[in-house]
DNA sequence: CCGTCATCTGTAACACAGTTACAGCAGACC
DNA sequence: GGTCTGCTGTAACTGTGTTACAGATGACGG
């Protein structure tokens, strides 16, 4: 069963080895001749071990969502709290980029989320929602939160844009209103929009008056 | 000047045969060898009329986007124009799949939105919201809608998950409401949950009370 | 102790990708 | 005619994922 007498090269190696080339040098760096350099072993092995590319990928992104904290609500009020585990969760995409990249590159925002599911299903319980009116809020909240990272991580590595924000908003195509165009031609601050908009929308669903 | 006899290839019809391929087959079947096949003509001319791959593509951005219709608010309140504003944003980027693809593999989902941005910026001023205010009101409306627009794609070409919430909701892990675990374990209505959350962010944001 | 077998690794290839060096063709212009 | 520019084609280079196949290595049964 053993294998040769040095490594004893195993999956667990492989993946740490990828997970470590993602994280330094991006997905785009993972290849599975690289991979195989950095571990000392050839390709075969690597696809001995985990499967092709694609396995591969996937496992790193099962590894990175199980390796994520736990999200732990705080606050007093239902809506703080919501605020609290979406901030949480934010900041958890946010300090593992390459997780967002692999994970939308794989089709899974879906299991990005589910470690949060179950928190947010508990404060919408606690806000008094429930049934699909509950999970509607969920969703809305999952789906607020994964999109804004997602577009976030996209305008950060987006490259020069023509006509970009700046110079659109640079004459007075704002109408009367230069503190708006002045606004419009300043970079976004995501953290700061992402409090808002999160708050606005648990707000608005959370409120008692009906839909 | 002129070319050879027969086809008089031109950038034009390069990015048209371009488009038809990535609308019929996806970003992922735009080869070189495949386009040039397609049209008849060796690779180092589309190198020549167009430039690479990545000029390529950015073109093909640029393209679709003008190829968009004007956005035109409908509605008597600001909340239902901005509104169908957003649903008539979604309503484009779903009508063209590829594009939306295109477009986060090239970092430039804010190229996606400028079209709508004018229109939110005046519906914004006509529900009485200036300046930095204003500003964030536009861009939040702007991250919602395209990060739902993302997840949902996402979504739609995700594989099956391991586990998904159908298996996670089915059992009577939300405590007391078999309602919610029902509607958990259901496939989301996005059409629905685009609006629902859609008008929550703006009703929240239009409110005259202050943050 | 020998043989067999499952496990693991290495060599070398295949098909396909983007890109480009370079030769050649066709019309324009002098 | 001669030359020059615009455009096209051949064939190659590098790098990708993947796999067929031959070995190596150690465990186990006789």
């Amino acid at each position: 069963m053993a294998s040769g007498a040095r490594g004893a090269l195993t999956r667990e190696a492989v993946l740490e080895a990828a997970a470590g080339l993602v994280r330094r040098r991006g997905p785009d760096a993972l290849t599975m001749r690289g991979l195989a350099a950095e571990l000392g072993t050839a390709v075969t092995s690597i696809y001995w071990h985990v499967g092709g590319r694609e396995a591969l990928l996937d496992a790193l992104v099962e590894r990175t969502v199980a390796g994520l904290g736990e999200i732990r609500p705080s606050g007093r009020t239902p809506e703080q709290r919501v605020l609290s585990v979406a901030r949480a969760l934010r900041r958890q995409l946010r300090d593992h980029p390459h997780l967002v990249a692999l994970v939308h590159e794989r089709g899974l925002t879906e299991r990005m989320f589910l470690p949060a599911q179950r928190v947010l299903v508990r404060e919408a319980h606690a806000a008094g929602l429930r049934g699909a009116r509950a999970a509607e809020f969920v969703r809305a909240v999952q789906f607020q939160v994964v999109g804004h990272v997602l577009v976030e991580r996209n305008r950060e590595r987006a490259p020069a844009q023509h006509p970009g924000e700046p110079e659109l908003w640079r004459a007075g195509s704002a109408g009367d209103d230069p503190a708006l165009a002045r606004a419009l031609a300043r970079p976004v601050d995501t953290e700061r929009l992402f409090v808002t908009a999160v708050r606005a929308l648990v707000r608005s669903l959370l409120a008692p008056h009906g839909v």
